[in-house]
DNA sequence: GCCACGGTTGACAGTTATGACAGGTTAAAT
DNA sequence: ATTTAACCTGTCATAACTGTCAACCGTGGC
């Protein structure tokens, strides 16, 4: 069973130290989203929004609801990749593995990572499209993009005008990967 | 055989992120249905009561409670079986329509739908490999999949034994599938 | 039979919602 | 520079809801 995790008024004040006062004045103006209890109408935050709305205004991640935020998906069947995992949970994310394109959507719709590492080498996956998708939809909006170029690729800017946060080489080393993804999830 | 899914107190109080006690309270002030078993009085709420309850007060429903009965996700390029949406509007049915195997997962795993609907003469997609994936996981147990075959199958009853809940060729007839797809629906 | 597990109940402590009010900050108007 | 208004935030008291705790009871496994 999935543990839907929330906070209250009061732990959501306690992390941004503020009066819980405020944080409902918050969701009252509609900044911050959260739904409200049958009883009294206590108002119950998911963490996610909870994050996200720290995140929109600049305001510091407590680390324990962060961790989440470090989540990664690697969508990919070459071997060389895969084993790239390894070095992102010494790294300290949490990484989900797909290695076709209908179960990395399902993963990425279901497991919410932070991050999506693309190998467009995948056959089956046309990278721009998955691209295109990704930056017409709202719900993917704070969803990082790093894309694995096509063994031939020439013009690596196209994959960033068409909505990547960076793109590497698939011949590119393994540490150097895992360095511009640890840049990407702190920034 | 068909589950009759009913949650205790307890289970609902972690899907909303409360306590027992207090999903106890909701129960007795009569804003959330339930019934008693003979021996101490232990409540049980029917997942569809449950979901209903949340839907009401505008609470986040969990994805593996809130499958839609008649949605029908739409998986495939060719111009015909787009053309089968309206019908299967007509009859009835909520259908998301999706184009590539990476947004149809995105959309199975958000949309939850009671169908899926698989062209496998889309490009890029492996039934099999899908069906595989499918089966293996248990959020999609309840998950109908009706395949719409290959333009030279041979041999139906191998996607059958691959987990699928029915096969029609992409040739037949729309009414046909529309048909069939009512009757598992329905099932 | 015995035990672990999970659910119930009641009492009580802890939290939260609400409205009103006061102090602080910001920005525009004088 | 000063004033003013608008706004945000914290505080308070009250009422009501929610969580916690302990004791107890069915159920199923050993």
């Amino acid at each position: 069973m999935s543990e839907v995790h929330v906070l209250t008024t009061g732990e959501a004040a306690r992390y941004c130290g503020v009066n819980f006062r405020t944080v409902i004045r918050w969701i009252e103006r509609g900044q911050l989203k959260a739904y409200k209890l049958p009883g009294r109408g206590d108002h119950r935050i998911c963490v996610e929004d909870f994050v996200s709305f720290l995140r929109d205004n600049a305001m510091p991640v407590p680390a324990e609801l962060g961790a989440a935020t470090r989540k990664v998906l690697l969508v990919s069947d070459s071997p060389e990749m895969i084993a790239g995992r390894q070095l992102l949970q010494q790294a300290g994310c949490e990484v989900d593995l797909a290695s076709d394109s209908f179960s990395a959507g399902t993963m990425l719709a279901s497991g919410k990572p932070a991050m999506l590492v693309l190998d467009s080498n995948l056959e089956g996956v046309n990278g721009f499209q998955v691209l295109d998708m990704l930056r017409s939809r709202s719900e993917f909006s704070s969803l990082s993009v790093v894309l694995v170029a096509p063994q031939d690729e020439a013009n690596p800017q196209r994959w960033l005008d068409a909505g990547a946060d960076a793109v590497v080489a698939a011949s590119c080393d393994r540490n150097e990967l895992v360095g511009r993804i640890n840049l990407l999830l702190d920034a």
